[in-house]
DNA sequence: TTGCTCCTCACGTCACGTGAGGTGGC
DNA sequence: TTGCTCCTCACGTCACGTGAGGTGGC
């Protein structure tokens, strides 16, 4: 056998990886979090004996997914998103599919922001009243 | 013995008190939602046979939680006020401990509306450049 | 030898949802 | 007998957090 390359990038075929304590560092996630991506399939390292090695793609993805966490869709959308963004096939359909689930989750950011406006509405009343509460019992 | 008031409100000694079922309906949460609140000592009604008995007071407390819910507590944070609540002493005290709360709880819940806000707009955002690919093909 | 980064289980968290299987009185 | 309301386990969900215990190369 060859020697193997022990460390980061690989310079002989060109293939940029990363180390799970870098993408970790980049993105501000815990190395916890990228194992769990990938035991529900979203990201697919490759292993240098135990060691994950992560793809530019793999990269791209986590991006994406990421992208997804914070507009507020569960691992499983994103799942399904990315799956079409692979589906190399007719790219319109899958765009249209994607732009589906975009308004969809609008509705629910837009529920969202309401719930939390009305929380925020009584929970000022509700501080109004323990304050005069409080206010009474002073006198 | 005697007679056993099987049904409804005891008027001998005037204690209403409400069925699960009622409490269910009337506030809207489940079976299960009211017993998981007394499994975590936030109600606790009596018992006849197997049934349970909510009194007014548990009734009372049922709306403090659901109040507590709705601005975002969690039923620790909940519990904590209600044995504030509970607990007959320097009255003041207590209301200021609750205010206190309440207080940190409105800052959450701004952070949360900005970070609600932050998603619509970058959703949008993302929306907007997927219908320009889409545009984009159709030429 | 110490320190750093990596690894694999596997149980814990939070607020319930969801059956399964059973009881009691009209 | 059927229907309704109630009951008790107890496992499942979601997205990880948090140890425990161990490896590998500088």
């Amino acid at each position: 056998m060859m020697n193997t390359v022990t460390t980061s990038n690989n310079l002989e075929d060109h293939e940029i990886t990363y180390r799970i304590g870098e993408l970790s560092s980049e993105f501000d996630v815990t190395l916890r979090t990228l194992r769990f991506y990938e035991d529900k399939e979203l990201l697919f390292p490759k292993r240098v004996g135990n060691t994950r090695l992560y793809s530019r793609a793999d990269r791209a993805r986590l991006k994406l997914i990421l992208l997804g966490k914070r507009v507020g869709l569960s691992l499983q959308d994103v799942k399904e998103l990315l799956s079409l963004y692979d589906a190399k096939g007719d790219n319109r359909r899958q765009l249209g599919a994607a732009v589906q689930k975009g308004e969809q989750q609008m509705s629910v950011l837009v529920r969202q922001r309401e719930s939390v406006e009305k929380a925020i509405a009584e929970l000022n009343d509700t501080l109004g009243k323990l304050r005069s509460l409080i206010a009474e019992k002073e006198k």
